[in-house]
DNA sequence: CCAAGCATTCGAAAAGTTTCGGGTTGAGAG
DNA sequence: CTCTCAACCCGAAACTTTTCGAATGCTTGG
C-alpha cells in the first residue's frame, strides 16, 4: 500500500546513478563485468562460460576461464548458502552388497532430512578420468560422500575450490588429515576374529584380505597379527594373502592356502564375499566347514545368516557408517564445525557355525530351530 | 578475436531501439514487473514471493500470490526446457539385492548420459504419506523410475501435473495403460522352471511366490500352472503359497509345504531369496538338496552361484531392465515418442545343482572345478 | 513517556541470466 | 568464382535475483 503511488515515478530518476568506476569497489570483489572487460567480451558471454552454456567458442571460453581462474571468481557475492537438497555418493563400483548396506544408511538419513541422494560409481578403467567432479558440480550438489575410493589430489582440489563439502568412508589410501572420514574398528575386528579362532584351539590360522594398499586391509591383518603374537603363536607371512574383497579373489587365495604342504585349520577372510570364496574352495577340496576348516568373515552381510553353514563373521555397522557419514556431511553443509574429523564405529564378532574347535573330527550337532 | 575491436563502438547505436509499450507484447507474456505494478509493490518483492524468500509480509505475499495465480505466472517465458541432469529412482524398500541389480543398470545408463541418479525408497509404514512426489519436484528432477511400487492415483496425478515423466519397473498392480513399464517374461520363466522340474520326473511340485496381488507373482504362478497342465499333471492349489519375496517368507512357506502329509519333491520359488529360505527349511527338516528336494529360484542374484549347492534359477536381466527403463525415461524427457509402452525382457533358465531327478536317492557327484 | 534496541519488511541498485536477432564463416551448389 | 544456407558465436536488451541499507513498528528498560 505504502509505495503504490510513487512506484511508477521511481523509474526515471535512476539514470543519474554514477558509474562505479572507483578503484575501491574493483579491488573488493570481482564481478563478471570486470572479467568481461579484461577478456574483451561482453558480460553475458562471461556468464555463459560460468554456466557452461554451449554457445561460446572454445577459444573464448578458454580465455575467459583463465581470467576467471586468475581472479578466483567464485560467484562469491552471490548465491552462497543455497541448498539444493541433494548430496552425492560415489562408490568404487556398485557391485558389492557391501556398498548397498552403506547406501541404505545414507538414504535413510536423506529421507529424514529431506535430502535426495544421488549415486554414482567410478569405474576402474575410468572412461572419464577426472570428470566426475565436474559432473557433480554441474548439478550443484550440496556435498559428496566418497566410499572406498582413491581420489586424486586434483579431484580433491576441484571439490575444495568448488566449495563442495566432502566426507570419506573407508578411505583407500591415507587421506589428507583435514578430510573427515568414517570407518570401522578394523584392527579390533581382526583381533577379535583371530582371538576367537585361537580360543578354539587353532594355531595354524591363515588370513585373506583386500588389496595391500587399502588401509582397512592392513588394519585387519595387523589385528590378526597382534592376536597371534599375544597368544605366543609365530606370525607366518606365508599365511597372509592379499587379493580383492570379491568372491573370486577369496576363492583363488583359499585354493593356494589349502594346497600348502601344511594347510591351515582356520582362515580369517577380509570380507564375507571372500569367505564364501573360501567355502567354495573348501568344497572343491573335500573339506567340511567347520569340521575340517574354520572360517571367519568380515562385514556381516545379510547373506551370512543363511549361508550353510551360517558364517561366523565380524560385524561392521555398515548402514550406521553410511548414516554417520551423511550426518557429518550435513553438519559440514550447514557450516558447523565437526566434533571429530575421524569417526570409527565399533565392530563386533558374531559367532555362528562356520567355526569349530580345531583338530577334532567333531560330529556336527543337529541344528535347532532359531 | 573477431569482435574485440568493435565491441566498444557497438554499444551506442542500440539506444534507438523502441520501447516495447505496444499491447501485443504485454498480452503475450506476464513478467514479474506486470505483477509488481498490479500488486503495488516493487519487482524484487514479487521475485521474493516467487522464490519463497522469508522477508515478505504475509499479507503482501498473499496478494502477490493471488495475482501470480490469476496471471498463471510460471516463469513461462523462461527456464523452460531446462534439464537438471537428474533422474530419481524410487524403490519399495532398498533391502533386497534385487533392487541393487536394477539400480546398477540405471546408474550405468546415467553415467553414459551425464545424468545423475538419485535413489529413494518408500517405507511400508510410510511416514510421509504422499509427499515423496513433492520431494521429487523440489529438486526438480527430470524424470522418475518407480520400482515395484504401488503408486496411488493421486501420486500419479501429481507427477503428471508437474510434467515429470515416469517409467515403472515391475509394477505391482496393473498400471494405467498410458504409463510406460518394463518387466520380464515372468510367465515364460515360470513355465521354463516348471518344465525343467517336470523333465526331471518331478510330479509333486510346489510353488512359493510373492504377494498375491503383484502381477509378477501371478504371472510366474500362471506359467507354473500351464506347464503342469500341459504335462497332464493336476494343478493343486494347496501346493501354491503366497508370501513376500524375502527370505523369511520363503522359509515359513517352505516349512508349511514340507510338513504336508505328502510333501512335494520340488519347490519353485518366486525369488532367489525365497529359495534360500527353502534351503534353510530343508536343512531343518533333514532334507538334502537336491537329493531329497529340488529347488528352483528366480532372479539370478550373484549369490546364487556360490550357494551350496549352487541354485538352479530363472535369470531375470535385472540390470538390463534398469538400463532399459532409464533409456525409455531418457526418450520421454527428450519429448520423443516411445516405440512401445510396455517392454518385456526375456528370462532364461540357468540350471545348476539344486535340481536333480526325482525319487532316486542319487549319490552326489563330486563337483568339478569350474 | 521516551529512547534505545531489535526484528520485520521493503525497494534501489547491483549482479547475473536468458532470449533473440544479427554478424561471421565455411561448405556445397550453381 | 559467386551465391545460398545453415551452423556457430556473440552481445543488447529484457528479465530475474540478490544485496544492502533504510523505513517502520514493536518491545523494553529507564
Amino acid at each position: 500500500m505504502r509505495h503504490q503511488e510513487d512506484s511508477t515515478a521511481r523509474q526515471q530518476q535512476v539514470g543519474t546513478a554514477p558509474r562505479r568506476d572507483n578503484a575501491r569497489l574493483l579491488e573488493r570483489k570481482t564481478t563478471l563485468a570486470v572479467i568481461a572487460a579484461e577478456a574483451g567480451v561482453s558480460l553475458p558471454t562471461v556468464s555463459k562460460v560460468v554456466n557452461g552454456r554451449p554457445d561460446v567458442a572454445p577459444a573464448t571460453r578458454a580465455r575467459v576461464e583463465q581470467l576467471l581462474d586468475q581472479h578466483q571468481y567464485s560467484r562469491n557475492g552471490l548465491r552462497r548458502n543455497r541448498r539444493s537438497g541433494l548430496i552425492d555418493v560415489v562408490f568404487a563400483g556398485l557391485d558389492s552388497p557391501w556398498a548397498v548396506e552403506i547406501l541404505r544408511g545414507i538414504e535413510e538419513w536423506g529421507a529424514q532430512h529431506e535430502t535426495a541422494v544421488a549415486v554414482s560409481s567410478v569405474r576402474h578403467g575410468n572412461a572419464r578420468p577426472a570428470s566426475w567432479t565436474s559432473a557433480l558440480a554441474s548439478h550443484h550438489t550440496d556435498g559428496v560422500i566418497l566410499v572406498l575410493t582413491r581420489p586424486t589430489e586434483t579431484q580433491l582440489g576441484q571439490l575444495r575450490s568448488a566449495g563442495i563439502p566432502l566426507v570419506v568412508i573407508d578411505p583407500a589410501n591415507t587421506p589428507p588429515p583435514d578430510i573427515p572420514s568414517v570407518g570401522a574398528t578394523n584392527w579390533a575386528g581382526g583381533l577379535a576374529a583371530t582371538e576367537h579362532l585361537l580360543s578354539l584351539g587353532h594355531r595354524r590360522i591363515a588370513a585373506i584380505t583386500g588389496p595391500a594398499d587399502f588401509l582397512c586391509s592392513l588394519a585387519r591383518v595387523d589385528g590378526y597379527r597382534s592376536a597371534l603374537e599375544r597368544a605366543g603363536v609365530t606370525f607366518d607371512q606365508g599365511l597372509v594373502r592379499y587379493g580383492d574383497f570379491q568372491h573370486e579373489g577369496g576363492f583363488a587365495r583359499a585354493v593356494e592356502l589349502l594346497e600348502l604342504p601344511e594347510r591351515p585349520t582356520a582362515i580369517f577372510a577380509g570380507s564375507d564375499q571372500q569367505a564364501f570364496g573360501v567355502y567354495e574352495a573348501a568344497r572343491q577340496h573335500g573339506l567340511r566347514i567347520p569340521e575340517d576348516l574354520s572360517v571367519v568373515g568380515f562385514d556381516e552381510l545379510p547373506v551370512t545368516r543363511w549361508a550353510s553353514p551360517p558364517l561366523t563373521t565380524v560385524r561392521q555397522p555398515l548402514a550406521e557408517m553410511g548414516s554417520t557419514a551423511a550426518q557429518m556431511l550435513g553438519e559440514l553443509i550447514e557450516g558447523l564445525p565437526l566434533r571429530s574429523n575421524r569417526v570409527e564405529l565399533s565392530t563386533e564378532l558374531i559367532v555362528r557355525e562356520s567355526t569349530a574347535p580345531a583338530g577334532q573330527d567333531r560330529i556336527r550337532l543337529p541344528r535347532q530351530s532359531r
